[in-house]
DNA sequence: CCCTTAGTAAACAAGA
DNA sequence: GTCTTGTTTACTAAGG
């Protein structure tokens, strides 16, 4: 028998612990945080698309009109004319900047050749080589500008045409909340200015003055027009090859999908079928845009690992983490298990749940709900590429939690030790519920991002999470709606164990009173061993013992069913 | 700021 | 002696 355990030996350890562990070296990058995720790209679809439209007729309209101009005109440079490029530059900036390519009703050589043709200005090789300097140079020096300044290309030519101010409301807009996207920090922003500028209003007067109209303006916007394109070609390579990247690990290597078929999980994609290009500039919306566990399609791991930004709590492919929501409310673990397994067998992504979390899961997935230790790490480098590396340092984590957690019990078998989980204490130790109160609920739901995921837009991660998981049918259309409610609940409440037993690659479907057993003092092991008690004895009464369906009793394990709303 | 929880590292003991 | 298993402590970090 083991000796009562050192708990009573002085350590001499040095606190600081110099000797650092060969193995501890892993490329953790200390505690790495996950990218706030602000890029909030909830599908807000109706007002852009009507946007577009509108700036496409407006688009056709002025290209008529500057047809006509230009047919019968004789004077290039009238202000007409230059109106008339100017709006189309106007319409097209924004444009080209929310969908990759330009309407086809005018491209953008289109464009240069008709401002060339009309205006009689330089082409936009000379503009390039003019403008040089002005707007890239700016680029390098500011080089986390890009976008801002290709989004707001076109508003200073909303002013003048005429080369008066024209008070837009927006400029209005602006003028009262003292911003506008060409000024900050007291300067200018127009590409190459950075005149100073104290207030908004000698901004304004700047903007008017210095940038109106003229061939000078109108080149640096093409200028920045044409490298907003590149950018925007550039982003959706990367967003073609990332789009890749993820299809591949995600699915099996004999299953390759064909990269140019990316599932729609965009929400709008059922309002854009029409557009030709599938990876557009903003692509994908879930990037950090939710807390929805890593992989709703399974890349979003990945976003949330390199990309993946969940709330702010934690990286998942690399370092130690540090999980709390995610963990307690945001990621049940086994419906995300069951949706990605395949996808974490083969990326090397750290699950974003607790070794507790998962070691629950493992034991509570076998057939006897007790496993070795061994077993345990086999389970765990079995379902996670990820603990297919760094074993002593993970496996040293496995056994301290199993020791640390009353919610681990350990059993003695004619085998030897087993480990098994004391459901009870393992609820215990959660902290307490969401329940009686719908709103509470809502506002979690909202503060976990949620709140921007309409209904359309949570059946379409639905359906995206279905139709991308091409292994087995992982959510069968019962649990599909739990999907949009599985993150106010437990991480890993137990009746994601079943959607996991669903899926048939798991273990039988037991409820989570069913893998309730008596509870097992750590202290005492040994007695809880029957005379014929084999490894099932555990759990052989309280397996058989429980009517209870396992849908209702899930429902009052993890959203009381008033909440459910 | 304090507390709790989690992850990591390490020391140590017992047993095979 | 080595390895595995199990316990415990210490430290750090994150989040409430």
């Amino acid at each position: 028998m083991m000796v009562e355990s050192a708990s009573e030996t002085i350590r001499t350890t040095p606190s600081n612990q110099n000797g650092v562990s060969s193995l501890s070296s892993q490329s953790d990058g200390g505690g790495g945080r996950e990218g706030g995720s602000n890029g909030d790209t909830n599908g807000e679809i109706s007002p852009v698309d009507l946007l577009h439209l509108q700036q496409q007729q407006a688009l056709q309209a002025a290209r008529q009109f500057l047809l006509q101009q230009a047919s019968g005109l004789n004077s290039p440079g009238s202000n007409e004319v230059k109106q008339s490029v100017l709006i189309i530059y106007n319409v097209c900036a924004p444009l080209s900047f929310k969908s990759v390519s330009l309407p086809a009703a005018m491209c953008p050589s289109d464009l240069q050749q008709l401002w060339k043709d009309v205006s009689g200005v330089p082409s936009s090789e000379e503009a390039l080589k003019q403008a040089e300097g002005l707007d890239l140079s700016t680029n390098s020096s500011n080089s986390t500008s890009a976008f801002p300044k290709a989004a707001s290309a076109h508003l200073p030519l909303h002013s003048l045409p005429n080369g008066q101010s024209h008070t837009p409301k927006r400029d209005s807009h602006e003028e009262h909340t003292g911003s506008h996207p060409l000024y900050g920090h007291g300067e200018c922003k127009w590409p190459g200015c950075e005149a100073l500028c104290e207030d908004m209003g000698q901004f304004i007067k700047h903007l008017n003055n210095e940038h109106a109209l003229d061939d000078r303006s109108t080149a640096q916007c093409r200028v920045q027009m044409q490298v907003v394109q590149q950018l925007e070609i550039q982003l959706a390579k990367e967003s073609e090859r990332l789009q890749a990247m993820m299809t591949h690990l995600h699915m099996r290597p004999s299953e390759p999908k064909p990269f140019n078929q990316p599932v729609s999980t965009h929400p709008k994609s059922s309002d854009m079928t029409s557009d030709p290009k599938p990876n557009r500039v903003f692509p994908t919306p879930h990037f950090g845009c939710h807390p929805i566990t890593p992989l709703r399609q399974g890349p979003s791991v990945i976003s949330s690992s390199s990309l993946h930004t969940h709330s702010h709590s934690h990286t998942h492919a690399v370092g130690p983490i540090r999980r709390r929501n995610s963990d307690k409310y945001c990621t049940p673990i086994a419906s995300e298990l069951a949706q990605n397994c395949e996808f974490y067998k083969n990326a090397d992504v750290r699950p974003p749940f607790t070794y507790a979390s998962l070691i629950r899961h493992a034991i509570l997935e076998s057939p006897d709900r007790q496993l070795t230790l061994n077993e345990i790490y086999n389970w765990f480098t079995r379902k996670f590429a990820y603990f297919r590396r760094n074993t002593a340092t993970w496996k040293n984590a496995v056994r301290h939690n199993l020791s640390l957690h009353k919610c681990f019990v350990r059993v003695e078998n004619v085998k030897g030790a087993v480990w098994t989980v004391d459901e009870v204490e393992y609820q215990k130790r959660r902290p307490p519920k969401m329940t009686g109160s719908p709103t509470l609920v809502k506002n979690m739901i909202s503060g976990l991002g949620f709140g921007s995921l309409n209904a359309s837009y949570q059946a379409a991660l639905a359906e995206s999470s279905l139709s991308l998981l091409n292994s087995p049918p992982l959510v069968t259309p019962q649990s599909a709606p739990s999907l949009n409610m599985l993150h106010v609940g437990h991480d890993d409440v137990s009746s994601t164990v079943e959607q996991v037993n669903s899926n048939g690659s798991c273990s039988p479907t037991l409820s989570p009173q069913q893998y309730s057993h008596p509870v097992h003092v750590k202290e005492e092991p040994t007695e809880v061993v029957e005379e014929d008690s084999r490894p099932v004895s555990l759990l052989a009464g309280v397996t058989h013992s429980l009517p209870l369906p396992s849908d209702e009793r899930d429902l009052e394990e993890d959203l009381p069913t008033e909440e459910l709303e």
